[in-house]
DNA sequence: TGTACATCAGTGAACGCGCGTTCACTGATGTAC
DNA sequence: TGTACATCAGTGAACGCGCGTTCACTGATGTAC
């Protein structure tokens, strides 16, 4: 079984981020290397042949759920016709993807924020977070209707706060009939319309 | 040492409960009862004189940080004259007090959601969470300016989710510029106008 | 009020368990000829 | 193209450690008289 060949292994490097981003966003960072490892269809022990360590990986799985991300947010707001347009279709497709039970589409700021913000500041995932979170912010700031470039940062700001609280709180919350309260209220106050369904 | 008297036992359970309710928030619900019974003063052997289980603990120390954040609240919406002044004075206090460096001030959507999320359904820590969290947005719908019942409590939803959202990342990107701009736009947002300094 | 004693809050060692990480080993892969 | 062999991805046991929980023990507290 040992000794696999290269393009094998690269597949198996590949399941073990792919996992791991899914994983680790559903379960915290706190997600054991043997369940993440066991998820790729691996043992736990072959772990360091492909990272240098849990904390590097947490930060290699990040930085994949952020370009994920992003991808899904540009495409969006590439199909759109104009400003509002896009913005409506950025912030309309991250509530409707997040709802869904597709678990590949887990947003990283709702789902990672409070992990990073515990881990010490040096850590590589901060990092990552950091710069995926001021990319997304970005992404929506260019289709966002405005006058300076500060005033349409400022507006993704609030979107993108008002965004990731929302699903923070209806994840904490489901169940609860105020779970989908959340997302509903949310979703017409930033796109000013009711949601068809 | 052992049998302490009737009072000090009650003073070390308020201990307890206290140092839980902020570190809980502080470090996450995973935080050990090692580190919370020695931040109390006591070694952790006792533990089980004073709670059922940790997740027993998790629950009391979570409903504990809910009653100080939902006493905060109505204390600043008593303190306006109008709908709109109790309104930006539970919502600027939001922010005044959460930016701030006391630890005891912590609110527990932000800091608890993510991982009462990740806690089974049926977990005691869930429910006094989604009790918490009710009860803070209805006292700010009780100061919301409005029409409907229905509509206040609509906008105090998307108000709360913002405010979360907002605190939530900004935590996570301490130390960045990126993390002051997140508060001050969000509450200005929420607000209509620039805070004072 | 004073004495005798049962209670029980707190201690610290111990339990089984899962964690991240290390390591000797394996044997198919990839290479050198 | 075939053969001989070094490489190294993956295995599974082992490491030290910290976790939640249990327990025998202690001795001041609180009570019964």
């Amino acid at each position: 079984m040992p000794r696999v060949s290269k393009a094998e292994m690269e597949h198996n490097r590949e399941q073990i981020e792919r996992v791991s981003s899914r994983l680790m966003r559903e379960r915290g960072l706190a997600v054991s290397l043997v369940e993440l490892m066991g998820a790729a269809g691996l043992t736990h022990g072959g772990f360091y042949k492909h990272f240098a360590s849990k904390d590097n990986l947490a930060a290699v799985a990040c930085a994949r759920a952020f370009a994920e991300s992003a991808q899904r947010w540009e495409k969006r707001g590439a199909g759109a016709s104009n400003a509002p347009g896009a913005r409506a279709a950025i912030i309309g497709g991250y509530f409707d993807a997040n709802n869904g039970s597709n678990p590949d589409i887990n947003c990283p700021m709702a789902a990672l924020a409070v992990d990073v913000s515990r881990e010490g500041d040096d850590k590589e995932v901060g990092r990552v977070f950091r710069s995926g979170l001021k990319n997304l912010v970005g992404i929506l700031a260019h289709h966002q209707d405005g006058m300076s470039d500060a005033e349409r940062k400022n507006k993704s700001l609030v979107d993108v706060a008002t965004m990731v609280g929302a699903l923070v709180l209806s994840r904490a919350t489901q169940g609860d009939l105020i779970s989908e309260a959340i997302l509903h209220a949310t979703r017409e106050a930033l796109l000013g319309e009711i949601p068809s369904a």
